[in-house]
DNA sequence: TCACTATATAAGTATATGCTTATATTTGCA
DNA sequence: TGCAAATATAAGCATATACTTATATAGTGA
């Protein structure tokens, strides 16, 4: 595990980031995987609005970076951010999210672009 | 470094908690060290009261531990908290707040106790 | 070009947050 | 016993935050 440093300014604006819970999952469910709106929409159960505005703020922080495939703009976490090791770090102390993407795909709700 | 593992909820009150700059700071100033709360108005340069707060939501929420010694009370990091693994993990990325304790130290402000 | 889908943005609102000032509580000591 | 110092609590207020609903934008395919 790397151990970046990054100055207080910048580690408030991380954690204030992951201090809300649906934050927190979306960036958990981030981990390993890339996801598109849609797909937030679905496993969080809230508006699609709602579910914008918390990856622009994830995204201006730098915390994930979006890529556009066809219909859909799918996130991923910015590994190449200075906040990343920071964020990865807190992830390890957060159960794994990964099966309601599993959950999800088995209800083939799934977005496959690849 | 312990990986202790605490649900959504729990890490996101912690992470919201150290998430402020003041409360990441006075976090940051108790790594091995003990501190009372007129230090941190010292230091941080914030009303007592202001300190007093932050100290609270800190305790309320299981980060810190405080204890009395006579006129002061001395607050510390709650190492047997199931959340301290992530919050020492947090701490790691920041800078060392120690050297504010040292100008304390040297202005003859510190208080000793022991 | 047009309609449809996915996503973003804007404006409004209720609640949460971090301070302020004033006051209460607790302890040590003359 | 009473005062001073350290800290906590309470109430009030300005700003920040996380939604809502309505609308705009961008890409796909007929």
């Amino acid at each position: 595990m790397e151990k970046t440093m990054v100055d207080i300014e910048r580690a408030t604006t991380a954690l204030k980031l992951l201090g809300d819970k649906t934050r927190l999952t979306i960036v958990g469910l981030l981990k390993g995987n890339e996801c598109c709106v849609c797909e937030f929409v679905e496993i969080l159960q809230m508006s699609q609005p709602a579910i914008s505005q918390h990856l622009r703020k994830l995204r201006d922080a730098g915390l994930v970076q979006e890529e556009r495939k066809g219909h859909w703009i799918f996130y991923k976490l910015n590994e190449s951010s200075d906040i990343f090791p920071l964020v990865a770090n807190v992830l390890e102390h957060i159960p794994e999210q990964k099966e309601k993407l599993e959950a999800l795909e088995k209800s083939g709700k799934r977005i496959q672009c690849d």
